[in-house]
DNA sequence: TCAATAAATGACTATGGGTCATTTATTATA
DNA sequence: TATAATAAATGACCCATAGTCATTTATTGA
């Protein structure tokens, strides 16, 4: 008779609500003032409900890391979805990666928050964990398409499995990227003034390391 | 008369009496797992004798990063100590970044924690910061060292100054190092065995694609 | 209309960071 | 040595916040 479902609507559409209750309270205040009080308070619900959607505090925030993976998913299908050599799409995926940091650091800090997510705690287990950790997985077999483009169209090496130098770019991406999030939201970070390095001549300086290497190579093969 | 001096050491003294005991409890409970009461307990102090040598739980978690950072330096140094390439010393430096990460995840977690360290909270300012961010400079300025070394001897290229290209290596081995720590200490970060990539491979592969750049150069220059 | 079931509530507990009035120990002075 | 002054230490207490649960309220099916 559809009650059920209708049931289940109402519900999915419930949790959103909180959702977003707790994503306007982590924009304007940050992920470490978000307490459930509030998101209740803003939610318009009792404490009470919040726990019959979500199973903690934990598994609220995963589910904002959901949202966050997505987003930055999209942009990144968009990238994939462009013209241009596999190098220069891996470039743009670096560049999108960036941009998402300085437009949503709210929504970075949750995936932040994901990455520091300590081992399988005490049995229960986040659904949101799961599909964040899906969404983890799709972005990095775009950047593995990427990269798989490139090494087809010949613009990049083949020395490396596809695989394995998307790990790699992944990884020191985000290390850059890092950097750049603590130089826009840490006062106290003050590294890229110190050696005079502006902050867009950092990707670019990245890129081209990346690309040809910082090894002074002995004069020819 | 040598008093003050006198009551200073004793400070001083019981003040790493109360580290040694929270770093104890960081090193077999986690930093999640560390409150104020139990590093009382295991110090055998009060609660209240706490605050009277550290402002507050950063305060004493930053004194245990400072104890992380000097022991990270420590490493640096002996390796700028050694012989070799410049280029064979970045990689050194590297090495033991990720040697230090696999040793003493304990004290890493606290480096991270110095990394999520928002912006100069509330006035009241840690001295252990302070320390921190020297260490950190001085870690870096290693790094710097290296490279120049690598420019002078014809190791590594000359087309960034020496500081820019320590930060690109120093973000991107952060990256790398992230992975790593994630690999051994997250159970559900499987990224590694999926893609079938040995964690001692990584390393080289990360040296090589920083030395040699991934990109298909054009025919010759 | 009335059970039965589902959903929502908010007072309550537990934990842990941080405080402070009081007590205890140490030092300087008579 | 006795005593006042100062420093150090204490732990009961406060408060914020995550998480629970007996009770109440709403919805559904007969």
């Amino acid at each position: 008779m559809g009650v059920i479902e209708r049931r289940e609507r109402e519900k999915e559409r419930k949790r959103n609500t909180m959702l977003d209750a707790a994503e306007s309270i982590l924009m304007d205040r940050g992920l470490e003032h978000l307490s459930m009080d509030d998101v209740a308070e803003k939610a318009e619900v009792s404490k009470g409900s919040l726990y019959l959607y979500f199973q903690n505090k934990n598994d609220l925030v995963l589910g904002i890391c959901y949202r966050a993976t997505h987003l930055l998913n999209e942009s990144f299908r968009s990238v994939l979805n462009s013209n241009g050599s596999g190098l220069s799409l891996v470039r743009e995926l670096g560049k999108t990666y960036l941009h998402y940091v300085k437009n949503h650091p709210q929504y970075y800090s949750s995936m932040k928050f994901l990455d520091n997510l300590h081992s399988t705690r005490e049995g229960t287990e986040s659904e949101y964990l799961q599909l964040c950790t899906q969404n983890r997985q799709e972005g990095f077999r775009l950047m593995v398409e990427a990269i798989q483009r490139g090494m087809d169209d010949g613009s990049i090496k083949q020395e490396l499995p596809a695989e394995q130098l998307a790990l790699l770019f992944w990884s020191t991406s985000h290390g850059v990227v890092t950097i750049s999030y603590m130089h826009q939201n840490y006062e106290h970070f003050k590294l890229l003034d110190r050696i005079g390095m502006k902050e867009e001549d950092m990707f670019d300086a990245y890129m081209h390391i990346l690309s040809h290497g910082f090894a002074q190579e002995p004069k020819e093969s």
